[in-house]
DNA sequence: GTCTATAATAAGATAGAC
DNA sequence: GTCTATCTTATTATAGAC
């Protein structure tokens, strides 16, 4: 039941959200973009945009937490392990010229108070990716309570950093947040 | 020359921007909100929404600067200085009901790739508000790379927060965020 | 499953009067 | 400085054919 044109109709619209947001991407662009028959948006997505866009957050996370799960764990030492998670996604913000990053920050920015589809979405993503950070923190010894608080930071700043990067056309504050996530979890206690 | 009109239709603006993004905000909204005159918005902003939204960042942002810089040189300790930024962060969070923070945000996310005026004010805006930390480092004995990193740590941490708090409809992450940035500050080396 | 046509609405922007 | 009216062009969504 995997519809091929499902599929590229979700992957069209976040890379579009990614770019430009969610109330500057219209439907038409989706269906141009995704190269899909135009009267199947909605036989696939009955609630229209909403639905898209939530279906979009959910895809995009889950392959983010996916790819940090695996990133994450190639490495042992955790401090190391984030410092390279961080450090290649300021690679990857130089190769692709500034346009991408924060896969979901303009989304749920535009609708945290407006859709609360949406909105739940993006917090179950967001959730999920700090899960995984804080998962791997535990697993190297570090307390429940101290590796929550670890993760969160870890999470927030590369958000932050990404955005701020991206704004700027300028990847200096990723490769320094990256360093800087290094020595806070190689110099924090573990209990 | 500061007219009064001009004046109210950028406040307006830059609160909606903050609560709904830019292209969800429409010109009739900001008129009906700022309650100004419907024939004077052409004739302060000629270039139109683009124009308001330049100088609303920029107005958003130079406040944000001057109060973080009354904040961060209330107190001396720098790492205190800083936890107590951001702490205060997540109580205003809190009494606006997770509808605001991050002020510049979406705008800054949505308008990155379609619009280079606009993106340049964010631009600016982050980069005033890191030299504000930075220099406030500087001044408590890091060296200056050092201060650079750290601010750079603490300006992506705070955004990135704000973000999630905002999203998930709950302070945790900023506060968390608040104690992590304490505990990296005095531990830091200065030099 | 997919098509076209169109409804219904709202957007940003401009012209010309006063 | 401010007004109204209007142009142009989007938008989301639906109806009905095939």
């Amino acid at each position: 039941m995997t519809s091929e044109t499902r599929q590229k109709i979700l992957e069209a619209a976040s890379n579009l959200f990614e770019l430009q947001g969610y109330h500057a991407t219209g439907l038409n662009q989706i269906v141009d973009e995704s190269k899909t028959p135009r009267g199947s948006l909605y036989y696939y997505f009955p609630d229209g945009k909403e639905e898209i866009a939530a279906e979009a957050v959910t895809l995009r996370m889950s392959e983010a937490i996916t790819h940090t799960y695996q990133l994450i764990n190639q490495v042992d030492d955790p401090a190391e392990a984030i410092y390279e998670m961080i450090f290649k996604a300021s690679q990857k913000i130089i190769e692709q010229g500034y346009c991408t990053g924060a896969p979901i920050a303009a989304i749920a920015l535009e609708t945290s108070n407006s859709n609360e589809r949406i909105r739940q979405a993006c917090a179950q993503g967001y959730e999920g990716l700090q899960d995984v950070i804080r998962a791997k923190l535990v697993l190297s010894g570090f307390s429940s309570q101290i590796a929550a608080t670890l993760a969160a930071t870890v999470a927030a700043s590369m958000e932050g950093a990404m955005i701020l990067s991206r704004t700027q056309q300028n990847p200096d504050i990723l490769i320094q947040v990256a360093a800087q996530m290094r020595i806070m979890i190689q110099t924090a206690s573990k209990s």
